[in-house]
DNA sequence: CCAAATATTGACTCTCGGGTCGAAGTTTGC
DNA sequence: GCAAACTTCGACCCGAGAGTCAATATTTGG
């Protein structure tokens, strides 16, 4: 279901793993171009083109271009939420200093790594009914990582928060916008802008 | 420039008047399909079905789909900015007290009856071009009138920021996706909301 | 080296939706 | 009541872009 066309009792050897390279090639560009442009604006020639191949060949491994973002999404999505999911920051120590930490780096990573994966939480209401599901699934689990944390904080006293549906609101809010701020700025402003907005959004929970 | 499609030397009688309230008609139905749905996700032969009439009076009203939306968005969007810049909360009285009234009071009226015009500030890329430079303006109005307020209330010392640029930001953020955030509350709810919202953004000052 | 499996092509179809326009209907002002 | 102005209709055109497919090229395993 979740990515190739064809399904075929999956033969496991080199030419499988050059199929799978291949499909990770296509994912990869696809995913980059549904994130800056949303799922309308995208359209398969220009994957394609970006490809060096042509349209035939992406519906050779995926069935429509629902699929094709489907699997984009999975994968942007999926990628960028097991890194937010496993950052050292979220692990251990003070609940203040690990928010922090995790505010900054999951800001940092999404804006140098993937500035295109953010737009998907923004206005999920323009992705087809199908991709919309796994969208909300990858929201939840970043709500789930922050919300932990937070609630550790103010279970240990360290937070005091207004309340902790509006904080995750504002945090994720801010997050999400992040990268549309920071467009144009150059490394260095870019890093500090990051520093100063995770210090603001400690605020929050001060 | 604005509006109407065919300009003539502007008589101002009876005809006019009409003309210019089926015009606020379209804009109406239009403004709330394309901040419900965005621009590509629009189509002429919707709205027209939701007026009553077919394509062919929009384009008698209007010379394009481009100039139909530019003309929904100003009217959504200036109605809109006008009365934020309007709001007593933001004319005097202590900053602590204006600005809160202010966030509580603009995201009030923006869940309520411009439950579709935040949608512009969140991914402007996604508008034809003349439309995102009515949007950047609309947008520098909003950050104005948060920015004035913000400054005074540094500059007596009654709020404490880590920096102005970010605390925008992050109050803009959460403010736009409230609506998103208040879907499916019920009034009671949505209020408590609100007010824990408002609440939690204070913070960012305090 | 050859046949079978795999991958790619490019020309094709088809639908959707923006945009046009002359004819028909309605309103206005005299 | 009637002509002129204004408004609406609906059939039509057209380009864009999703999706198809038989033919062709390439790779693989024996």
């Amino acid at each position: 279901m979740t990515e190739v066309a064809q399904e075929s009792p999956e033969p496991v050897g080199r030419v499988a793993r050059k199929r799978g390279r291949r499909i990770q090639q296509i994912l990869a560009v696809a995913a980059e171009l549904f994130g800056e442009r949303g799922y309308d604006a995208v359209n398969l020639d220009d994957v394609a083109e970006r490809l060096d191949v042509t349209k035939g060949s992406l519906y050779y491994y995926f069935a429509s271009k629902d699929e094709l973002a489907a699997a984009a999404i999975e994968t942007l999505g999926s990628d960028w939420t097991d890194r937010l999911e496993r950052l050292p920051a979220g692990a251990e120590g003070p609940p203040t200093a690990r928010l922090r930490a995790l505010i900054r780096e999951h800001v940092a990573i999404a804006v140098r790594e993937y500035p295109a994966a953010l737009r998907l939480f923004l206005v999920p209401s323009t992705w087809p009914d199908a991709l919309r599901v796994r969208i909300t699934e990858l929201r939840r689990r970043h709500d789930h990582v922050f919300r932990t944390v937070l609630t550790e904080g103010i279970d240990r006293g360290e937070f005091r928060v207004v309340g902790l549906g509006s904080t995750l609101q504002a945090m994720h809010a801010a997050m999400s916008q992040a990268p549309l701020w920071c467009a144009g700025l150059g490394e260095d402003e870019q890093e500090r802008a990051l520093d100063e907005l995770a210090d603001t959004l400690m605020k929050l929970v001060a």
